[in-house]
DNA sequence: GTCCGTATTGGCAGCGCTGCCAATTCGGTG
DNA sequence: CACCGAATTGGCAGCGCTGCCAATACGGAC
């Protein structure tokens, strides 16, 4: 009507008409700007066949001009393969996920690809769930936590075909992809570094290992090490809550109650063992003279406390990243084990 | 073969033979095997539109049998609005990040949205191209954190119509909807309640502000109200790197080793004021006798040292729920102040 | 039994981009 | 100056799904 007289109306076939807001601009409206065919805009915008120097400053002109951006829900669904990687943690409470998700992502993102992500607070049905939603948006590939997963899990991924990279654990047989440690080696060396520095009653402060996996497994190696020495766990306190430095510091002062000659303790893992050593420090309790503290997950935290927490360090943003990069560069299946230290630390 | 004799070969027409990983199952050959027509299935699997009872059982069937996924490239491209919100956060390394993430993408699961995440490691630059990354999605809306954004990012949210959620900050104008708090009323909250409680030599200690704006608008806070009491900070510390544990706890003790007389410290973030408690410990300065401490987040670590930790609580997994809750509801431009809660704790 | 309004249903044209293939252009070569 | 292989380029058919609209079925009211 007035000036130009369009706007929504793809009229005829010359109506850039970028305008502030309106239509969103497609690659067709880039092609007829430069003066190009579309494919050629495609071709350039992704760096791949062949065009002169000077289609190129022209494509790039043209972009720039009407403020282009690709459409990467056309593009994925155009071609084969989506650049999409879905990753599944179990929490974001627990710093050691968004670490995950760290070296994941800064590795994604040097391959190109974009990553979704999706929590399942530990619950395997959930997980189920959040499988099938990630899987429909079609990704290269999955990153998800740990080797247990329920039937339903298991069939859906099987049935996509899309590639899996199982993260954080080694002990049993994985479904492709898997990049971590044995957790039951880590708790089997917590409790033999324990013996060896000579303590002799033990206990095991834990919180819910029905649904942390790793954790009940590196419990079970921690009990099955110290077993093996004759001894035993002195005592256990599994307090009913996810990991926290809340239930470290209830589930140490729980144990106590009960058992109070204890000599060490073996958390399930550094924010629990933190918590412990709060309470030994509220109620006067001398570490490791009279009762030692062992950890795991090597943070941070842990190596500033005033006597550095003996624990056992983790790779974990390494796992994430080694994951990510195995998953874009398309590798074979296989198990990486990427090891894990021990920290000696000041408290054990 | 066996039972019922089919399984994978829906034998029907022409090739469906979905069979262990050849052509993935569309919506057609689910239309195929309930011999309905597509749209139809589409309909039932959405809920959307009316079809009779006998039809749905018919196509859930079907879906059942094939092991269909929807491809929600294919329905997002074909339908107007996408179900993405992507989420622009600076770190993964800092708790509170993966807390805002927490309600948000909780907030978002319910409301059948999905999230992509994205990280700028506090640069302005990757902020921006990681929008334009995001906004490639065409999501139907975008989280992002802090007011603070380079020109191109604000061009490149404008020019795309995208609704946008600002998050974590209410101390400037906004693009469209703000949810957060306060960043300087509660650096002046800070300074008032140590000025309060009578300590009149007091520090800051604080990491990088020229990349973390929300720490240097509490930093302005807690100077200007301690001016207008007219004494100002006894001493100041920027430690060159994130903030972290271990910043706070070399932060306080070079600040110390300057300033000797200090009565209280001001840190950026509960973390760094862990870090500085870690170092009283170790060096046998009492709190808050000798020196006060005071920090900001309200993280639970704080609230379970041998002394709760006097500092800021800010209502992070609130923020992230919040905003992805009016991004999804199309709610107006608006600002949103959640406010803040000053826990005394023991350490001023 | 006929007719009409409503509940269901199917057909098909795109959504914006990529992959394939044919068409055109460009530089030498003989 | 005609000719040939390589480098560029454009056209167009889908990718799998949704939205629109026409077609059909159903269920009383007459």
């Amino acid at each position: 009507m007035d000036e130009g007289g369009n706007e929504a109306f793809a009229t005829g076939d010359a109506e850039p008409f970028d305008g502030t807001g309106r239509r969103p601009i497609t690659l067709a409206d880039v092609a007829r700007e430069a003066r190009v065919g579309e494919s050629t805009v495609s071709r350039v915008l992704r760096s791949h066949g062949s065009f002169s120097e000077k289609t190129r400053a022209r494509v790039e002109a043209a972009v720039a001009r009407l403020g282009y951006v690709p459409n990467r829900i056309a593009g994925t669904l155009a071609s084969t393969g989506s650049r999409l990687i879905g990753i599944v943690i179990p929490s974001l409470t627990n710093i050691v996920f968004p670490d995950l998700l760290r070296g994941a992502t800064a590795a994604l993102e040097q391959e190109g690809f974009q990553s979704v992500i999706a929590v399942t607070d530990y619950d395997q049905d959930r997980e189920e769930a959040v499988v099938g939603s990630l899987l429909s948006w079609r990704p290269a590939g999955l990153i998800v936590t740990g080797l247990e997963h329920n039937p339903g899990t298991r069939r859906r991924l099987a049935a996509s075909g899309v590639r899996v990279a199982e993260l954080l654990d080694t002990d049993g047989p994985g479904l492709d992809i898997v990049v971590g440690y044995s957790n039951r080696a880590a708790g089997e060396a917590s409790a033999r570094h324990l013996v060896g520095r000579g303590y002799r009653r033990i206990g095991y402060i834990g919180h819910d290992l029905t649904k942390d996996r790793r954790a009940a497994k590196r419990y079970a190696g921690f009990r099955d090490a110290l077993r093996e020495t004759g001894m035993g766990p002195a005592g256990e306190e599994r307090v009913a809550s996810p990991s926290s430095v809340e239930a470290g510091r209830q589930g140490l002062a729980a144990l106590l109650e009960r058992v109070p000659d204890l000599d060490a303790a073996y958390f399930s893992n550094d924010d629990m063992a933190l918590g412990g050593y709060f309470h030994c420090l509220a109620h006067g309790i001398a570490v490791p003279g009279r009762l030692a503290l062992f950890g795991y997950n090597g943070l941070d935290v842990g190596r500033l406390m005033p006597q550095p927490l003996a624990t056992i360090r983790t790779p974990r943003v390494e796992a994430g990243a080694t994951a990510a990069r195995l998953l874009c560069t398309g590798s074979p299946a296989t198990v990486v084990d990427l090891g894990f230290e021990l920290i000696e630390g000041a408290t054990a």
